[in-house]
DNA sequence: GAGGCGTACGAACGAACGTTCGTACGTAAG
DNA sequence: CTTACGTACGAACGTTCGTTCGTACGCCTC
């Protein structure tokens, strides 16, 4: 199960094909999910006949696989970017929700279906994407224990970083990025806010709550 | 589209063979969702044949209608009962919370159909169960602006109520009923506190953050 | 017993699914 | 020019889908 689609000898454009490719994936999965989602339009959608895909991934499986390993890996990867240099804890939340928020809303279609699909996958594939996933969700709770250096334990971070992925995660269930009137800035700032200090001191504060 | 199963004559026993079906059908939608799951598996979950079901229901996307207005429909309802009597605002709040996840928890499957396949419907269907989504939503944002009587417009309470939306929401993705160590009520006084006064506040106290 | 009706199911329908096969075209190496 | 190979597609495969049809059984009313 799962059999890659190993590197070959291949064209040049051919890397450049499968990404968009997937992109055109991820824009079906997006709005049909991924059992909704046929092959055919998919193929339609990339503009390739429906066996055309086949010389790029071994099957549907595999677009799927692509698509949530690729969007997890980059945001772990931009986040570690963004937080070099950064020390003080709030500020590191901060800059981790933003870097969050900005990714959902330049990579709305990836990260829809890496929320939506999470238990699609089985087997080999959905334990490479759980892993990356987790290591993710770890960066997150490591930048929540990070707020507290002077308690020893914690025990409640851990559902707190889930509660905090819940905001940060459902939000693209009603935000529209070109119709919504706040930034994708000002929203990370907003949640940020919220978790750090909750609903009255984030609103009764004109400030995003204090964070340097 | 979207012919409802009229009242006809019916049998005694048949509202409750057609509840039962309903939970046989959410229990198998919310493991494989709403395309991935068959009529056939529907009917074997439910102990009655495919064409069995055509009795109790016009077609699969009445199924989902069903389950998902259902549920929001006794979300509210449960919702308005718990808060009679209820006058604290913050109190009205945790009440709020704890019904919410109280009935999650308690409907498991019904709810995470409801999370998931927000978009499935389409039409009348998607309006009737929008309506009630709708209202449900709007009793959260009244009780989150009756936080701050003494200001007149609070520009964020919408943003706001639909970030405790994404924590309340969200917990289906991680929350297991019968493996948790921390109770469905314990789960919503903290998520409360957490909306209400933030990380550091919430976790610093001992409490759920001083309701009552 | 005869008739009517609600309920149940096996069989079958056309449609759509993911995928494979055979073939054709274009290009780079021999 | 010939050969080899990556790329592309139309056609077709077997399977599964949601749904319908015809029929049979059980129960109530005459």
């Amino acid at each position: 199960m799962l059999k890659l689609n190993t590197a070959q000898n291949r064209t040049p454009g051919f890397d450049g094909k499968r990404l968009h490719l997937l992109e055109s994936a991820a824009r079906v999965f997006s709005r049909t999910g991924y059992d909704g989602a046929s092959m055919r339009r998919i193929a339609a959608e990339a503009q390739v006949s429906p066996a055309g895909i086949y010389n790029y991934v071994a099957g549907k499986e595999e677009l799927l696989y692509w698509i949530q390993y690729h969007t997890f890996d980059s945001l772990l990867r931009s986040l570690n970017r963004s937080l070099e240099g950064v020390s003080d804890p709030r500020v590191r939340l901060a800059t981790a929700v933003r870097n969050h928020v900005r990714h959902f809303g330049e990579n709305m279609h990836e990260l829809k279906v890496c929320a939506r699909e999470l238990e699609t996958l089985e087997g080999e594939a959905y334990d490479a994407v759980h892993e990356r996933r987790r290591s993710y969700f770890e960066a997150f709770h490591n930048l929540v224990k990070g707020l507290q250096p002077e308690q020893g334990h914690q025990p409640d971070s851990w559902i707190a970083t889930a509660n905090l992925f819940g905001m940060i995660n459902w939000f693209y269930q009603w935000y529209d990025a070109g119709r919504s009137r706040m930034s994708l800035d000002d929203l990370a700032a907003q949640q940020t806010a919220l978790f750090l200090d909750g609903y009255f001191a984030s609103t009764s504060n004109g400030d995003d709550g204090g964070n340097e």
